[in-house]
DNA sequence: AATTTAGGTTGCGAATCACTACCTACTGAA
DNA sequence: TTCAGTAGGTAGTGATTCGCAACCTAAATT
């Protein structure tokens, strides 16, 4: 490896960790610019120049991120057919899966930061027409906002499929 | 302020989010720690020794980050009635919106990372259940995988509102 | 008045980022 | 089969950020 990484720097994560996967997710994509990669390779980019032109980033840092996307099994390394000497940097399953954190983030950006749609747009392929906004749902689908919504602790969850866990509830979240 | 933003370091992103809105989503969340507030306070969390506590995170840090989540728009600070010591970091709508990101993020690392469910859990307060998996859905609300999806160009979308668009398909995301 | 508490700032060493220049394996052409 | 070119990566260096500890100030408690 390049340089061997130093886990002290990241050490005060590991204690909530062990309850949220929040930080292990946060592990690899927390990093400047993974976001940015994740985007580009979902826009059809797979080589190491075509990042660097797109991004606008350092080479040591594109290398350092591409190999650090590939060991969190979010991009893979495959040879080129047509040009040996070319790497084709592919997204994985885990990768694709990140699709909708993704889109989530950009979606809160347009109404939020910029107020206006992003380009290119992610459409179904059927109609054509524009994805609907990410949203939490229920079990059966309905769209929840954070007023239909409370935290609960795990182990109540278990024992308490149907209901009577009321007591169980740790806190509504709380309304603006 | 305690540090003007040295914006130099972060020029290269400037292209592209002129277009789109990713980019301008990670200026704030995307640094380190930001999640992990931002955690901490759907999770209620409000006062700084808390989530000094909570995420033992180094004070100027923490101090550093609730500024700019402040100056963001995402957290709100308010004095505390009872103690007119305490300020009160509080999440605005804007915060609040954020939450499909996280819980989409928090949902990916289950799956990838960890293998188990995180703690607390979110649920339906109507029947206690938890939420359902956060998905990208076409209009109508059908859930969409990366093989319904395509991108298309904004600009080609605005008129093409009923069919007739094959050509400005820009790509599908192809399988993994 | 003295002490505690909440929130924050400052200084300093370590780690990371970004810019530039170099390096190397492979390719394609002469 | 040499030789220039290209894709991908490494090394050196300065700027920026992180994290730890110590200090600071205003409000609250004793």
């Amino acid at each position: 490896m390049t340089h061997a990484p130093h886990d002290k720097l990241r050490e005060p994560l590991a204690e909530i960790a062990a309850t949220c996967s929040l930080p292990q997710a946060l592990e690899t994509m927390g990093e400047r610019w993974s976001f940015m990669i994740l985007r580009a390779s979902f826009n059809g980019v797979y080589h190491f120049e075509e990042f660097l032109e797109q991004l606008g980033i350092a080479r040591n840092i594109l290398s350092n991120r591409l190999t650090r996307l590939v060991e969190s099994g979010i991009l893979k390394r495959a040879p080129c057919v047509d040009d040996r000497r070319k790497i084709e940097y592919r997204l994985t399953d885990k990768g694709h899966d990140l699709l909708p954190t993704m889109i989530a983030l950009r979606q809160w950006g347009e109404k939020w930061e910029s107020g206006v749609p992003s380009n290119p747009v992610l459409v179904d392929e059927r109609d054509h027409r524009p994805i609907g906004p990410i949203s939490i749902r229920a079990h059966d689908g309905r769209v929840l906002t954070h007023h239909d919504l409370c935290w609960m602790n795990l182990s109540d969850i278990a024992t308490a499929d149907s209901e009577e866990a009321d007591n169980s509830v740790i806190k509504r979240i709380a309304a603006v």
